[in-house]
DNA sequence: ACGACTTATACTCCAAACGAGCATTTCATA
DNA sequence: TATGAAATGCTCGTTTGGAGTATAAGTCGT
């Protein structure tokens, strides 16, 4: 299959590396770990490792100093225009989805590279649609609607528009959160995310922080699977503490799907795939009446691992 | 990021190669290409290729010569005990789904490599449940049954009962044909699935055709995103002829899933999200009454290929 | 102690989606 | 002309999912 001088030819130009979205839920915020404020940690893959996965694990409990608990491939990346070094160097950027929680107080001897927990939508602003912001989205039509003016030819317009449309939700094509991918594409296609250029403050508070290289691309890619995870199993749960309330459930989910669901139909979805039990306290620190402490059934995972689990969509 | 010596460090001992899992359907049958009978189609990522996905593209119409409709990166391997090349070399293999159609008869210049289009049930006998065979579902279920009575304790074998009666549908849990890699992990797990050793006929008959080192596995891989994905993207048209039935569409989807479904919901189904155009003429060698001839709209993939397609379950 | 406020929790309603079946139509062929 | 095979049209009952109403049980300020 391969022989050997493919092998040296290879040898001298291309790099293997894993890059790693790593994800935790704090005070109703999805965060991310970044290295130096603007990018996704990475490392490269070595002989040591196992496989990709334990590669993975390994540096990345390593610098953050705890276990992460759900780790999935997400994309390989290897497109020549990926930045990074430009001679002819090759990166090869294997990229995974860890879900962890932030470590608590004990901030040991702090990593390497300055790791930082950042609230992902600081990179991704048009992504939360929590509260409505009449403004923001008004601001996005509008820019989106000039590129669609600017198409070369009518039949370029009108695709432009239907996508637009479609990715953001206008023109009674109900918010798709799973679009995330699609989305960030669109507008860099539109120009209007100019990794490369430098912005003004209000620039980068309207179309979020830039990141380094393709890194962007990398956690909107993360964010999508994550999107479309949650839907259908049970992996939430990795970014709550051992016990919360159903309330607690809810507001992470809706913090991970940027959009806000029907609390009645969540509980009833929850209940009836039996996936938490009742750990008979009660959680009095809520405002209002207290609720019943849960706790993720994780005896359910090995039935559910392959058959799914539903949590409501919108 | 990765510094010289890193890049030095792998140079000697890192290959990168892309393996494609190519699909077509012919005569209601799902088929795979192989090299020499047992192999899916290699070849190493080179600097020349834009992008993997061109790469894979380039190398696999040079193969087969004819273009690929369809392309989608399926996962990234490079576990240590891989098979390959014993010593110090790691192999990092990219796989791709493609889906296609086989070439018509003119039969151009044998590409090199003796590539092969075969039946992929070939490979997973179980995999089809198109016609009920009760003979093979019993076998398989005393064989696993076994399995399950070997097991070293007690929570073990419960734990393996269940995994069992999820992934093969017994003990009232339905059959759930995406499951084909849990399968074959299960089966590969309870050394059903000896790659490395000898079988007699029978057993192959029985337990499947082995392939070149793991491809078994990504094939499996392939199946079960394929199998998947058709419900919710209209990626069968992609291995259909440009003008079909709704009897061919439905056959070929059901060739793919590996089991029946309901006639007149699938149509439905079809005729409620106008997938299709009727093409004016009919087909008149369906033995019955003629089929009116369609074509899919492909003017919707603009839409659809974001909001996505619904093709019916079982 | 009381009322306002907040959250938890229990039910009800309705419409769309889905699975399964019956009935009728329209050809080719024996 | 009868028969078989498939195409095509329609009905029915169940499930699922979205949305709303009502009530319970705490906290907190006065």
């Amino acid at each position: 299959m391969s022989s050997a001088p493919t092998i040296a030819a290879q040898a001298e130009t291309l790099a293997v590396n894993l890059i790693a979205v790593l994800v935790a839920v704090t005070d109703d915020q999805p965060r991310i770990l970044t290295i130096g404020g603007s990018a996704l940690p990475s490392g490269p893959f070595e002989l040591a490792h196992r496989s990709l996965q334990s590669g993975l694990r390994d540096w990345v409990e390593q610098q953050t100093h705890h276990p992460i608990g759900y780790v999935e491939q997400l994309y390989t990346f290897a497109d020549r225009d990926r930045g990074g070094d430009g001679d002819g160097l090759r990166m090869v950027s294997i990229s995974y989805l860890g879900l962890t929680r932030e470590r608590p107080a004990s901030r040991t001897p702090a990593p390497t590279g300055d790791p930082e927990w950042r609230d992902w939508y600081a990179f991704f602003p048009w992504e939360d649609r929590r509260q409505v912001d009449e403004v923001r989205a008004t601001a996005l039509a509008v820019a989106l609607q000039a590129w669609v003016g600017h198409a070369p030819d009518a039949r370029t317009g009108k695709v432009r528009a239907q996508r637009c449309a479609i990715a953001f939700g206008l023109d009674g094509h109900g918010w798709n959160e799973d679009l995330v991918l699609q989305r960030y594409e669109l507008l860099f296609e539109a120009a209007l995310i100019p990794e490369a250029h430098t912005l003004d403050t209000e620039s980068e508070a309207r179309m979020g922080l830039r990141m380094t290289g393709d890194h962007r691309r990398i956690l909107a890619t993360g964010m999508a699977r994550l999107r479309a995870k949650i839907k259908y199993r049970p992996v939430v749960f990795e970014l709550l503490p051992e016990t919360f309330t159903l309330l607690q459930l809810q507001r992470s989910v809706e913090a991970l799907a940027g959009r806000l669901v029907h609390k009645q139909n969540f509980r009833r979805l929850i209940e009836q795939q039996d996936l938490v039990e009742e750990i008979g306290a009660l959680a009095t620190d809520t405002g209002g009446r207290p609720a019943k402490l849960v706790r993720f059934r994780r005896d359910i995972l090995d039935e559910r691992a392959m058959v799914g689990t539903k949590l409501p969509r919108p």
